[in-house]
DNA sequence: TTTTTATTGGTAATTATTTAACAAACTGAT
DNA sequence: ATCAGTTTGTTAAATAATTACCAATAAAAA
């Protein structure tokens, strides 16, 4: 346990998925070698960004040679620890509480959706996936039990602070958050937005602005 | 017309909804006026970015006074291009297609959705909020009798660059991509992708890191 | 074995982004 | 009207991120 520089900017981790996506493509194809160039015209990268990126975990590569895909993406996974298990709830069971349940990614990353929570008794009972959606009273005794340490809100907005009280409250680690709203929580709990409006916002300027763009032509 | 100084950078274009949105709770809650220090305090960033990224569109403070909220908000809506409306489909109507069906969130950006579609005849001829879902081969002739030019594709990552290029096919402008893959497509096509798995590898990625970091204590 | 070729890891240069600083200019009080 | 207090827009400085470069070294060829 030598290398943990803490100090990683987010720039970088935010590439690694993509890094570990394609790995898994190439492992899938059986290719087995690749070089910084290549891989970094496959992924519309630089080499030398490729190179930078993993050096900020280890020098996993040879001279002359390139990397190993297999080898680099089993670090990669390591370094994402995709190998750990962390156990997850969705709170807010409506449409997209219930597409999340849905979402077969878990799998890959390790979580485990152990509960869904709702407030809406029509709610409470039905099942998705195996996983019965609960009342939300039951959430704080559910987290002890089940040892969850991952909460996913799917809430609207109006209430997403409160779960994000209730689940810090119960020493919860982090937060998937989907509902429009930054949460304010103790600076030991991780946050990561899934701000839908957002993304759909910045659609809608590139947009406007190709047209602009097309207009002064 | 003056100012389309295209070289804006993505940085400065992803703040600008958060932007929008914190405008609008100070307008709900009646706030007339701020400066750039209280509004960097409200949203955690310092009030240099905040006059430095409007500066990118205009001068829209006073001195002395610091910004009209209602006037700044309605200047946002109209770089971000919300008062225009763009048509859209989304493509895969399982779960995560229905779930953003479902969304309220296009209504606040512009965007109207017009149809759905899937391959799966089991799908096909169910409404969700008044939308029916069609079978795909009708997707070419609705695109162009609807007047769409928004594609959302849901569907899993296979089928995801088929339809992406049908979609192309029909010159529709932009592609909100929920599908765990890049997409191509020509260079005057805007895709904005939501990858769910990359931002949940992410999430794993912090809580790792801040477990390890818990050890070495 | 030797030579040539490929390719890394790391350092330096460049470019982009963020933050600081401050003159100019407005507000509101006296 | 004048003046003190604010707060902007803008330029400069600092920091961060990306790209270019190259010596070192391994692989492959001769």
């Amino acid at each position: 346990m030598e290398r943990m520089r803490s100090s990683i900017s987010m720039a970088v981790i935010r590439r690694l998925p993509k890094y570990y996506r394609y790995l898994n493509e190439l492992v899938e194809k059986g290719v087995t070698r690749i070089s910084s160039m290549e891989f970094g015209r496959i992924l519309g990268f630089t080499a030398s960004q490729i190179r930078q990126d993993l050096n900020c975990f280890g020098g996993f590569g040879q001279q002359g040679y390139g990397y190993n895909v297999k080898e680099l993406r089993d670090e990669i996974a390591n370094i994402l620890g995709l190998n750990k298990t962390n156990n997850a709830i969705i709170v807010g069971a409506g449409n997209l509480g219930q597409a999340i349940a849905n979402y077969s990614g878990f799998r890959g990353s390790g979580f485990i959706l152990k509960g869904m929570f709702d407030i809406n008794p029509r709610l409470v009972g039905i099942s998705i996936r195996d996983i019965k959606i609960m009342d939300i009273d039951e959430m704080s005794e559910f987290i002890k039990k089940a040892d969850i340490n991952v909460g996913i809100i799917c809430t609207p907005k109006e209430g997403a602070q409160e779960v994000a009280d209730r689940l810090t409250g119960e020493r919860i680690k982090a937060i998937w958050n989907f509902a429009p709203t930054d949460l304010d929580v103790p600076e030991d709990v991780i946050v990561e937005n899934v701000h839908l409006s957002e993304s759909l916002m910045v659609l809608a300027y590139l947009m406007n602005q190709r047209e602009n763009a097309e207009d002064n032509k």
